[in-house]
DNA sequence: CGGGGGGTTGATTGAATTCAATTACCGTGG
DNA sequence: CCACGGTAATTGAATTCAATCAACCCCCCG
C-alpha cells in the first residue's frame, strides 16, 4: 500500500499516565490517531458531577473526530496509554488521498454506534443484576474473541476496571455494583478470583442473569 | 455532480404505513437509502418484551447499513413514511465511485454516535423529571432549528409521540412519564396544549429541570 | 505501624414501578 | 349529531429496587 510509507513519515507517538486527560469537553482535540496500547475511558459529566462512561477505547481503536472541531466528552487514560498520532492537516490529506482509510473509519464508527445502542438498552431497561452480569459477559466475550474463542465455564475474566469505573459505565453506584457481584457469587454463577478477576462458573446462568436469551 | 444522474436512475421509492416494520432484528435489511418523509423508530427488544428506543429517523436521515449484512434492532414507521431506496449492489457501486458520499456518510454516522452518547448519559444518570424535561427541550430545539431559530418561551412544541413511545425512548414507564409531565405543568414550566402538544412557559426553568447548566 | 484508596456490607430512605381504577379523546355507526 | 367502544392518558396506593448514609475491612505502601 502506497500510503504506508507516507503514514510512517507523519506519525508520532504520545504516552499518557493513568488518570491523565487525553482530551476534554469543549476543546479542539489535539490528537487524531490510533490507540496502540492501554485502555482509555470516554465519559460525559453532568453539571452537578454525575458521570456516565459512554465508551471504551482499546488497542486499535481510533481516537478523535475527523472533520469535527469540538468534542462533548472527556477522554481519560485508565492505564498507561500509547497513542499513535498524526497532526490534523496531515491526517486530512491522508484521508483525501486514500478512500480505503475512510471506508475503514466508517466501518469502525458503525460498529461503535451498534455498541452504543446496545449499551442504551442496558442503561434504559436492565436491572442492576442484569447490568453487572452483562458487563462480565461482555468482557469475557471480548477476551475470548482475542484468541478466536467463545466464552467458557472456568474462564478467568480480568475486569481491569475499578468499582467506580464499572459504576460509571453501568449507570449505578459502587455500592450497588459491589452488592451485585456478591449476589452473583452467592448464586454460584461466578467466583471471586484475586484482584479484579473473576471466574465464570455457570455460563448459561450468567446469560440468563444478563437478560439474554439462552 | 456526475453521480446525480446515475443516482436518479437507480433510485426507487417505498412507502410504509404507521406501525409497519421497515427492517427487523436478525434480518438482512432489504432497503438502503434515505428517509424522505415521516418518522421512524429504531428500537431493541429484550427477550421478555422490554423495549428501548435507540434512535429516531427523520427526513434526510440515512436508513440501513452499508457493508453490514445483519442488523440488531427493529426499524418501525411511526407515521406514514417514504424512503428513497437503492438496491444494495447499486449503492455499493455508487459508494465506490464517489468518495464524497462516503465522507458524508461518515459525518452523519459520527453525529448519530454523538447523539447516542448524549442519550446514554440521560439513560444512565438522569432522574425521571430530568429525562422528560430533556426530551421536551430536545424536540423544541429540533423544531426551532428547522427555521434557524432558538427555542423560546411561548413556543408550542408538538411531541408527535405517544406516551408509550416516549417511555420507550426515556427508559421509563408510561405512568412515570405522565406524572412528570403533570409535575412540570404544576410547576408552571410548561402548559398542556391540545393533543400531544405543549407550550414552554419557563425556558431556563426547564433547562434547570433537564439537568443542564443554565 | 499508620494511613489511604478501594472494596464490602448493613440500615434506611426515596424514587420509580407495579397494580388498579378512572377519565379524556377520537373515530365510527346509528 | 350524539351515543358507543376502544385506545391513550391520568391519577392513586402499594411495593420494590437502587441510592444514600454510615461503618468496617483489607491490603499495599510508605
Amino acid at each position: 500500500m502506497l500510503a504506508l510509507t507516507e503514514l510512517e513519515r507523519i506519525k508520532r507517538y504520545r504516552s499518557y499516565t493513568p488518570g491523565q486527560v487525553i482530551a476534554s469537553t469543549g476543546e479542539e482535540p489535539s490528537v487524531v490517531g490510533s490507540l496502540v496500547e492501554g485502555v482509555a475511558h470516554i465519559s460525559t459529566l453532568l453539571p452537578d458531577g454525575r458521570r456516565q462512561m459512554v465508551g471504551l477505547l482499546l488497542p486499535s481503536d481510533f481516537v478523535g473526530r475527523p472533520g469535527r472541531s469540538r468534542i462533548d466528552y472527556d477522554i481519560v487514560a485508565a492505564t498507561p496509554v500509547t497513542i499513535c498520532t498524526f497532526r490534523k492537516p496531515d491526517f486530512e490529506r491522508l484521508l483525501a488521498s486514500n478512500p480505503a482509510i475512510e471506508r475503514r473509519l466508517l466501518d469502525m464508527t458503525l460498529d461503535e454506534l451498534d455498541a452504543a445502542r446496545d449499551w442504551m438498552t442496558l442503561l434504559g431497561r436492565k436491572s442492576a443484576r442484569e447490568r453487572v452480569a452483562s458487563l462480565v459477559l461482555m468482557i469475557a466475550r471480548r477476551d475470548a474473541a482475542l484468541n478466536g474463542e467463545e466464552p467458557t465455564e472456568g474462564q478467568h475474566v480480568p475486569l481491569r476496571l475499578t468499582r467506580q469505573a464499572i459504576a460509571d459505565y453501568l449507570g449505578l453506584t459502587i455500592e450497588t455494583v459491589s452488592r451485585q457481584f456478591s449476589a452473583l457469587a452467592r448464586d454460584a454463577l461466578v467466583a471471586h478470583g484475586s484482584q479484579r478477576t473473576l471466574e465464570i462458573l455457570d455460563l448459561s446462568g450468567l446469560m440468563t442473569a444478563a437478560g439474554e436469551a439462552v
